[in-house]
DNA sequence: TTAAACTGTACAAAATAAGATTACAGTATG
DNA sequence: CATACTGTAATCTTATTTTGTACAGTTTAA
């Protein structure tokens, strides 16, 4: 899994604490430490998905295109990295006789689908604006 | 994460599908379709744990430590692959006077570690004998 | 109507991680 | 004591992730 999850929901907790506010992708990447270009490709599939409003132009940005109490992290995390948690790897050989070998990345596929349904569940717990709760909270 | 997880369920679903016999790692690779250096290493975690009983020298190799059937694809995640499945990148700047930039990636730390746990909980479901089962099964 | 400040997107370069390969010391077996 | 194995480390190669650069397109305002 690359970081693109854990970049969107920071620049969504971002935008949430600065509220009606348009905010550069600059701004963004500096925040969240990394560069503009990453941030805007994100930020490119959470418009998408309506999570955020962008504007392009001078005094463009993004700002948030729904309510944070609104936006779960399950959510957030099918539209940016679903499919992504299992390896790529292939182990076996589909074309050994051994059924070990042939048939034991199709139960693989299965186990890990099944597997990242459950960590994705799990996300839906959490919405933007708990975790910005939790930030101001200091915990 | 790595393959390690997938190559471990492989090799003891291998070893259950073979019971009483000693396979090398070259047999094992060959019917995984990785390098007998990559197995040894993850057999020697196996072996740590318990899964897997070794035996160098001539006619060494390795078999089953315990029962297929009490073998958990839980259990041999959390020795193999436990803390693997999240991303290592960190994001914020802890120096920030910014709380979203210095408290996100705590945040996202405890996210990260629960999901796993998630994660790691639905996997004991899945026994070494049961995925064999599947698998002769052709499912 | 044009300069400035933005996004959107693509591509290349650099850094990091994963996997394969090689090597060799150590250990049983016959 | 030769052989067939494991255990482990080092190195090489390849794939993935992250960063950096570039530039066309869009909006604003003087």
């Amino acid at each position: 899994m690359n970081s693109n999850f854990t970049i969107a929901v920071h620049s969504l907790v971002y935008l949430a604490y600065l509220p009606g506010h348009m905010a550069s992708s600059e701004a963004i990447a500096h925040n969240v430490a990394t560069n503009p270009a990453r941030i805007r490709k994100v930020m490119s599939m959470l418009r998408n998905s309506g999570f955020v409003k962008t504007k392009e132009g001078i005094r463009g940005g993004y700002m948030l295109g729904e309510d944070p109490e609104k936006i779960t992290l399950g959510h957030v995390y099918e539209v940016i990295s679903r499919g992504e948690l299992r390896p790529t790897w292939q182990t076996g050989d589909p074309e050994q006789g051994c059924p070990v070998s042939s048939n034991t990345q199709g139960i693989m596929d299965y186990i890990f689908k099944e597997a990242e349904d459950t960590y994705a569940s799990f996300l839906y717990q959490f919405t933007v604006a708990s975790v910005l709760q939790k930030i101001k909270a200091g915990v």
